[in-house]
RNA sequence: GGAGAGAUGGCUGAGUGGUCGAAGGCGCUCGCUUGGAAAGCGAGUGAACGUUUACGCGUUCCGCGGGUUCGAAUCCCGCUCUCUCCGCCA
């Protein structure tokens, strides 16, 4: 959520920035509705002051032995004007909220501009896509091939983009999650927590997801739950309405969860694979940090993402998403793009945001600075690191052998019992 | 699912209609004291919003949302969460 204050004091700037977006997000109706908002409190303060004083001395009155019937009724009528008034108020709010609450977060200055992802910048590579001396098999083929991937059965007991993983295709998502979790709690100072998989709306709200994009979660029938659809959400918010010790930051938790996406409007794409499942399973991360902090974080977190790739032998390109590619929360988004031989193209694999304090306003989570003693909000990012079904497709692929086999990569035989070649 | 109890400031814990943003205690901060520390003594110690150059002033907040009243932490209604017992269950 944007900071009303910052609309107020420094509107052109804010307005510029958040509508090089390419979308009008209407932020006069906010100021206008700021305007009247704050008339209307000096107006029922100043009511609310009398009334309070008068309450005051009604009992000393009455003691007096004095006549308090004319000073009641005024009072009665002054309580019906500050009702209203107060009604008003709350309408004025809900609409200024409503407004600020499907506004997207202000992109960095470095941020390039574009409309959609074709403004995105490529920002390195590592690695290089594998020269095939054969014909290779997408992952769809080798999967099936190896009875360790097997969509025609998910698809009998739930439906399309499910994945029933079999032996050694299991074994792989256990292996995966440990160890990226080994990684990001032993070499990059994660502590590993394992949150709900379901949260309230309350949660959906403070990390973005609702009210805007509804229709991309599932939602539990008749109660006010949701399956996640990433480890984010409920990570995020395990510090709502916390006022935090200076000294607790950072904060960096990594979370392996299952994640569930409707994939509304993706109808028809990426229909075979692992690509773009309705349930997925991802190692996630979130810090926690101090304002000044968060753009450093953001490095350090594309390094832990990128040294998951790397150790895992999988060629990779890291892009930076331009205005119109980030998503609500953030304020500097880049991606982890993994090569996909049966794509022809990088894919995404990881997706790291600074988020700043556009989630912390939502959820309001603070902290207390020693130095001022005054309360501010913290900085959250969060990132994938990374996403295991797309991370077994990418392996599947990458490292497959003519005779159909799959080489494990070194780093991953000791998660897989020893296991070096999956035939 | 059934029965009961509860929800007050960083913590603990009073408060059943009127000078209550809320006693007391603990904690914390600053000062005094000390060779130093502890103890002791004194002062201070929430957030949001509005207003103000600033000092400050005002409003709101006692789980959440309504209601009664001139006035609600206190009375009434609804909801949420926590705890205990029973049932069920991995």
């Amino acid at each position: 959520m944007l900071d009303i204050k910052e609309i107020r004091n420094n509107f052109e700037e804010v307005s510029k920035r958040v509508n090089s977006r390419g979308e009008d997000f209407k932020l006069e109706r906010v100021l206008e509705l700021d305007e009247s908002r704050r008339e209307i409190i000096a107006k029922v303060e100043e009511l609310k002051h009398l009334r309070n004083t008068t309450s005051k001395k009604v009992p000393i009155l009455k003691k007096e032995g004095k006549d308090i019937q004319p000073i009641i009724k005024e009072m009665k009528s002054v309580g019906e004007d500050i009702k209203r008034m107060d009604e008003d108020l709350r309408s004025i709010e809900n609409e200024i909220e409503e407004i600020l609450l499907v506004t997207p977060n202000i992109p960095d200055l470095d941020v390039p501009i574009g409309d959609d992802e074709s403004g995105n910048v490529e920002v390195s590579k590592w690695g290089n896509p594998r020269d095939f001396e054969y014909d290779p098999k997408a992952h769809w083929d080798i999967g099936p091939d190896l009875k360790i991937l097997d969509f025609a059965t998910a698809s009998k007991i739930t439906g399309a983009r499910f994945t029933l993983f079999r032996g050694m295709g299991a074994r792989l998502v256990r292996a995966l999650a440990a160890f990226m979790i080994d990684i990001h709690v032993e070499k990059h100072g994660y502590t590993e927590v394992l949150p709900p998989y379901i949260v309230n709306s309350d949660s959906m709200i403070g990390t973005g997801q609702l009210p805007k994009f509804a229709e991309d979660s599932f939602k539990i029938e008749n109660q006010d739950y949701y399956l996640i659809p990433t480890a984010e959400v409920p990570v995020t918010n395990i510090f709502r309405d916390d006022i935090l010790a200076e000294e607790e930051l950072p904060i960096n938790y990594c979370a392996y969860s299952a994640c569930f996406r409707s994939e509304a409007g993706a109808a028809g794409r990426d229909t075979r694979g692992l690509i773009r499942q309705h349930q997925f399973d991802k190692v996630e991360m979130v810090n926690f940090v101090k304002p000044e902090y968060s753009a450093k974080a953001l490095d350090q977190m594309v390094d832990a993402a990128k040294e998951v790739l790397e150790t895992l032998e999988l060629p990779y390109r890291i892009v930076e998403m331009c205005t119109g590619d980030l998503g609500i929360s953030a304020s500097k988004k880049y991606d982890l793009e993994v090569w996909m031989p049966s794509y022809g193209k990088y894919v995404e694999i990881s997706s790291c945001s600074n988020c700043r304090d556009y989630q912390t306003r939502r959820a309001n989570i603070r902290f207390r600075r020693e130095e001022t003693r005054d309360v501010e909000f913290v900085h959250t990012l969060n990132g994938s690191g990374v996403a295991i079904g797309r991370c077994i497709a990418a392996l599947l692929e990458n490292h497959q052998q003519e005779d159909g086999s799959v080489r494990i990569p070194a780093a991953l035989q000791k998660y897989m019992g020893g296991l070096e070649v999956i035939a």
